[in-house]
RNA sequence: GAGGGCGUAGCUCAGCUGGUAGAGCAUCGGCCUUUUAAGCCGCUGGUCCAGGGUUCGAAUCCCUGCGCCCUCACCA
């Protein structure tokens, strides 16, 4: 009996641990010998209660109950029902298919570490010496049985954690025999929880000689081929849960994304902007222009819509004086899927009193190769994305909107005359309701027309370059140039062809702005469905806000999940995206 | 929205101009105390996505539908 019960916050809780420790892995940290390695706070996942606390909630509870009801057995797959046998049979033996909270597990590449070459070789040397003290570390390591070989009286199992898999030997000489009955029951999938000493085999792997080995969990579902892992990416994205255990390059992705996340927002808040949070319900769905998802409250009996983007609510914090702001968090858009879209995504938005475009452009360089450092580590900030090698440590470029236009097209986007005569020749589709459309159109729209047709491609994919000096009718929250009003002071960046950061010196005049907005309003009454109108409202209250003063600002938004996709070298955003939108099953 | 591709055992995939549905891994039974995708022997396993059609005969050809992927279009 090794260890005895420490106070809980539950009796239930306590009475549960004791019988677990009982068993035959169990373990406890008072009875540390002194060769007995626990986790240490090495990495964001060692942190207090991330490993831990996961065994203690209300799961726990739900996954402690000891006879599971199974449903009606002609509609099991008959894997499954073997599954289900084997659980029973270790239910059998008095073991806890399902666990219980285990403390002292430590990680597989912790437990590598600890390997003792000399203490391995000592005890060669000296195990049949009578009295010999093994000094083999003892550890205590829990994951998925990815791998079995059954050697009879001795069954080798490969452990897989979320950093790396671990072979452990269960041999009956030296497993306690609960253990090594359950090896015997032992399916691939299930997570089992193995303690033992630290040695390496004549092969030269790291191993586990288990003493004891104790159930967490029964996997009943068939896992995917061991080899191979799972192709398929529809179960991928459906079943992540699957996909992140079995195919281990799976779990690195999201693992970078969260650093990353964290490395930018560290960033933003070193540069001295304040993380804020700002409402993802609104009564308007201002900010941009997309179509907005739409709920109702029912307490207050009034629809309201997902935001589309946080950008007149930063703005209002300008007003009320906070200087600098920022907001990493969703935003909603009720339009198509592709491999750059999903309807929610992670933007970041900031704004910075009293700054301007280039304020925030620099901002964006930085933070971009700052989280870009990190990925290359020591090496110079140079990634590959496909087949493109993207070099982030050397200044972004810089191009004109007008300069590409005039490489895409060979003459000046100041020649609106020709341009319309350029687009009745590539859209005919668009004088299909209306022979006069294209004469009708606002000049900037049908030079935007061309731009997005050929503009954006002019760009050399592998160098991040921003592109500047947009037209100001395309951009009503942007204050015009001073020298150009006909050009806004707004840059793009783009980096692979994606769009990853809209730049801005932020409008602040009300009257400019709501003038703006009618303008706005006006166009899309001509041209869009009643339907899309509806949420084209105009915000009284922002114009209200900028009423009492809002200092001049640059703004920008990164999109995140794109800069995920690049620093990761993933070519689609639902490989940067745990659960990306799916159409229902069935 | 248009075009193309794919959908076969739990998983990864073959299956040719139409002729009894296959492999590897997993599973199941047997042997094995240093294996490395363990090995050896034996066995199982299918709504060929769904529905309809052509045909003596369809996984295969045709039509419709569903799902996924790709390209294009739409999308401040």
């Amino acid at each position: 009996m090794r260890g005895r019960a420490r106070p809980r916050p539950s009796p239930a809780g306590a009475a549960r641990i004791r019988d677990y420790d009982a068993g035959p892995a169990g373990c406890s940290p008072e009875d540390d010998s002194p060769q007995r390695y626990k986790g240490t706070e090495s990495s964001g996942w060692e942190r207090p209660g991330c490993f831990e606390c996961a065994c203690r909630g209300a799961d726990l509870r739900r996954s402690m109950s000891d006879t599971p009801s199974n449903p009606a057995p002609e509609s099991i797959h008959k894997l499954e029902a073997q599954r289900r046998a084997n659980r029973e049979a270790a239910a059998a033996l008095g073991l806890k298919p399902y666990g219980g909270r285990t403390d002292g597990i430590i990680t597989s590449e912790l437990a590598r570490e600890v390997y003792d070459e000399a203490a391995n070789t000592e005890f060669n040397a000296n195990s049949k010496t009578p009295g010999y003290a093994d000094r083999r570390p003892v550890v205590t390591i829990a994951g998925r049985v990815v791998l079995a070989r059954d050697n009879g009286k001795l069954i080798w199992l490969s452990l897989r954690d979320h950093t790396g898999d671990l072979q452990v030997a269960v041999s009956q000489r030296e497993c306690d025999e609960m253990g090594f009955r359950l090896a015997k029951l032992t399916d691939l999938g299930d997570v089992v929880i193995a303690t033992g000493r630290v040695m390496k085999t004549r092969t030269g792997e790291v191993t586990v000689w288990a003493t004891g080995l104790a159930p967490a969990s029964k996997c009943l579902v068939p896992p995917p081929e061991k080899h191979a892992g799972l192709h398929d990416v529809e179960i991928r994205y459906r079943q992540r849960y699957v996909d992140l255990w079995a195919n281990p390059e799976t779990l690195k992705v999201f693992e970078l994304r969260s650093r990353i996340v964290a490395r930018v927002r560290a960033f933003m808040q070193g540069r001295g902007y304040l993380e804020v949070e700002t409402p993802m319900l609104q009564t308007l769905a201002g900010g941009a222009a997309a179509r907005p998802f739409v709920t109702h409250m029912n307490a207050l009996d009034i629809d309201l819509f997902m935001r589309i983007a946080p950008e007149l609510y930063l703005k209002r914090l300008l007003v009320g004086g906070l200087p600098r702001v920022f907001e990493i968090n969703r935003n909603f858009r009720n339009e198509g899927l592709d491999k750059q879209h999903n309807p929610e995504f992670t933007m970041l938005e900031a704004y910075h009193a009293h700054g301007d475009v280039e304020t925030v452009m620099e901002l964006t360089e930085s933070a971009v190769r700052d989280a870009a450092k990190m990925i290359a580590g020591d090496g110079p900030a140079v990634l590959p994305f496909g087949d493109l090698t993207i070099d982030y440590d050397r200044g972004f470029d810089r191009v004109s909107y007008g300069e590409l236009f005039e490489r895409a097209y060979g003459f000046a986007m100041t020649d609106t005359a020709r341009a319309r005569e350029e687009l009745k020749k590539h859209h005919p589709h668009l004088l299909k309701n209306n022979p006069r459309a294209i004469d009708e159109m606002d000049a900037a729209l049908v030079i935007n027309e061309l731009f997005e047709e050929k503009g954006e491609s002019q760009l050399d994919p592998s160098r991040p370059t921003f592109i500047t000096d947009y037209p100001s009718a395309i951009s009503p929250l942007t204050r015009p140039k001073p020298d150009n009003p006909a050009l806004a002071d707004r840059a793009d960046l783009f980096i692979a062809g994606m769009e990853i950061a809209p730049h801005y010196t932020e409008l602040n005049d009300p009257d400019v702005q709501e003038a703006k907005f009618r303008e706005q309003l006006k166009g899309m009454d001509a041209e869009t469905s009643a339907e899309e109108n509806t949420f084209r409202t105009f915000d009284e209250d922002f114009i209200r806000a900028l009423k009492v003063g809002m200092p001049p600002a640059g703004g920008m938004g990164l999109g995140i999940d794109r800069l995920v996709m690049l620093l990761t070298n993933q070519r689609t955003i639902r490989d940067v995206l745990l659960f990306p939108m799916m159409r229902p099953e069935e």
